[in-house]
DNA sequence: GGAATCGTCTGTGCTGCATCAACCATTTAT
DNA sequence: ATAAATGGTTGATGCAGCACAGACGATTCC
């Protein structure tokens, strides 16, 4: 702090680059703070936090690939396998054979899928109280949308996905 | 989202609380993708993420014990003593008795450990620009923030240690 | 003096995950 | 038509993060 003080020098008032703020860090520290409150939420629902990630992805991306899947989640394919082995189980989605090229499988969330997930999420309410009890809903869902835009590389979905339920969403400026 | 539509019924137009916009699974998931890149990355640095994290919050923290460190971070004691022990023999961090309670350890960050940190986010920057590519740099200056603000608790140290040093953020509205 | 607290060290075991190897179904190239 | 490449599946192996438990020294509080 006081080095980036030093180094801006005559020009202290500028909003020179904050080359510092790096947001890894503070994403692994919250994220694990979520996923260790969230083990316990999702257990009764039979979910792990990893499944709730892929279900998330899968809501967002519409029709993957499970080796798209694989890419998007930067897991090992081997592992991908086992992961959507199940959610299949559980019937929250469905491998389909491609009709283009039969060798793929496409993963699709089932209605029963995307209803679990959405409770899933309810259920995390005071998880997330926990963890960002610092931040007022509005600041909540700025970081929602902020999340979720990075984690898709597209504003594309945002419109149709979010805007249309909720009429104090900030991203009708971003869009 | 269509549950939450139909419950909302006569009411559409209203900005009701958004169950669903829970942040946890995107939080997992870019955390893993920041994380498997930062492994590289801090490598040379004899850094792994982990130590980013306890170094991250030794900074904006202050002088804590190791036992509020586990709070904070989340870990069993006798994982934190492993973790500070690699820190402590790189001199990245001090181990001093505190002198109201010499029982306990007061942890603090070196000279050494501060521009460590430093030069490691800096090294994270493509890192970054890869996960988070989506957003400009004002979205990430946002998201740093709110992040921070999460991870600290509370927003005291706001003015103080982000805003002097960047013009152009956002917390002083939220402050 | 005795009990409780903070930190340290050691060992044990579970879990997530990467990796390798072998295999089937299907498509593409020759 | 045959061979090669691709998508997916399965099983085995091994490593690392981490929780947990037990024992210990140092210090403080009653």
């Amino acid at each position: 702090m006081f080095l980036q003080i030093g180094r801006l020098g005559h020009m202290s008032a500028q909003p020179l680059d904050s080359a510092e703020h790096r947001s890894g860090a503070l994403l692994d520290h919250l994220a694990r703070r979520m996923r260790l409150r969230s083990e316990s939420v999702l257990a009764p629902l039979g979910l792990r936090p990893r499944h709730l990630v892929a279900l998330t992805v899968l809501r967002a991306g519409g029709d993957t690939g499970q080796q798209a899947l694989a890419t998007i989640l930067e897991m090992d394919s081997t592992n991908i396998v086992g992961l959507l082995n199940e959610l299949e189980a559980k019937q929250l989605i469905e491998r389909r054979r491609s009709p283009e090229d039969r060798r793929r499988h496409v993963v699709e969330l089932t209605k029963d899928g995307a209803k679990r997930l959405s409770e899933a999420e309810c259920a995390l309410a005071s998880a997330e109280d926990e963890v960002l009890g610092a931040l007022d809903h509005a600041e909540r869902e700025t970081l929602y949308e902020l999340l979720s835009r990075a984690a898709t590389g597209t504003s594309i979905n945002c419109a149709e996905t979010i805007c249309v339920t909720n009429d104090a969403c900030r991203c009708r400026d971003a869009c």
